[in-house]
DNA sequence: CCATATAGTCAGGCTACTTGCCCACTGTGT
DNA sequence: ACACAGTGGGCAAGTAGCCTGACTATATGG
């Protein structure tokens, strides 16, 4: 196999992820959730995890944690979470989602879905299947969040 | 197949396209190339198909012709690419990459193959055919850069 | 020749980050 | 009991990359 064909497979899988960032993002927003960005739902990942505070945040998706407070402030601001008193430490605050919040976690998870349904009717459910194997076994643990 | 599988392969391309831009970056950090992101990379694709102007850049990437500007008036600074006065058109000028601009381009484009290689080292030759045809199958007509 | 459209730049502003600093609290050792 | 290094979090200021709006110069169709 020839370079150029695996970078045919590399502008393959950035296009692939560009449709699932884009339906994600179009899905929340028909559903009423237009003021999250993807970041936004990468924190949800992770405070939906249970026992986060701002710098675990912050080591989750890579960013200070003056960036990760900063975030955490305009989401409580926007409905989205709560900060409580940690019951251990009077230092931290326990970040949790509110009813919106999981509601907006849900709308991201249902429209990431459905994208990725268009591409099992595309591809049939055998080829699906397979592409899913294929993906899962080629993941390693790192950061999940492809910014730049 | 249910929802949850759906985001399992959802969060399995993000992962991997982490690892794909990753890749990039670092390859081309280790060959010298520190100072360029993932944006001008894709400025250079449009840039290497030749009669790029400024405002063909701004349609390809998606961003302000002012944004796209910017861009050109960095990458010239920093020695990837000229800008030549167009031959039919007075108003517009020409984009074409240096040789260093060149270096660049290859350099990522055997650091995104480096990476791909190692998907079909993991997966063994079969799989990985059978991967990139799935994924070409995938791609629709569409922006390339996936941002957000 | 004039009206309108287009290529590009200048100026200013917004937003999401950064670094540097500070304070409050923790917990460990002596 | 207490000093003290370590950690969670916030404040302030700076930066980078994008945006909108306004402008100049050139092109093009009546």
């Amino acid at each position: 196999m020839q370079d150029d064909e695996h970078l045919g497979s590399a502008f393959a899988v950035l296009r692939v992820t560009t449709q699932l960032l884009d339906g994600i993002q179009q899905g929340l927003a028909r559903r009423g959730f237009d003021d999250v960005r993807p970041m936004h739902g990468f924190a949800f990942v992770r405070i939906s995890a249970g026992d986060a505070t701002v710098v675990d945040l912050a080591d989750y998706l890579g960013v200070t944690k003056q960036a990760a407070g900063q975030l955490v402030e305009q989401l409580a601001q926007r409905g989205y979470l709560t900060r409580k008193p940690h019951p251990h430490d009077g230092r931290a605050r326990l970040l949790a989602l509110t009813p919106r919040g999981h509601a907006c976690t849900r709308g991201a998870e249902a429209a990431a879905a459905e994208t990725v349904r268009a591409w099992e009717t595309t591809l049939g459910r055998e080829d699906f299947d397979a592409l899913s194997a294929t993906l899962a076994t080629l993941v390693v643990p790192g950061r999940l969040r492809p910014l730049w």
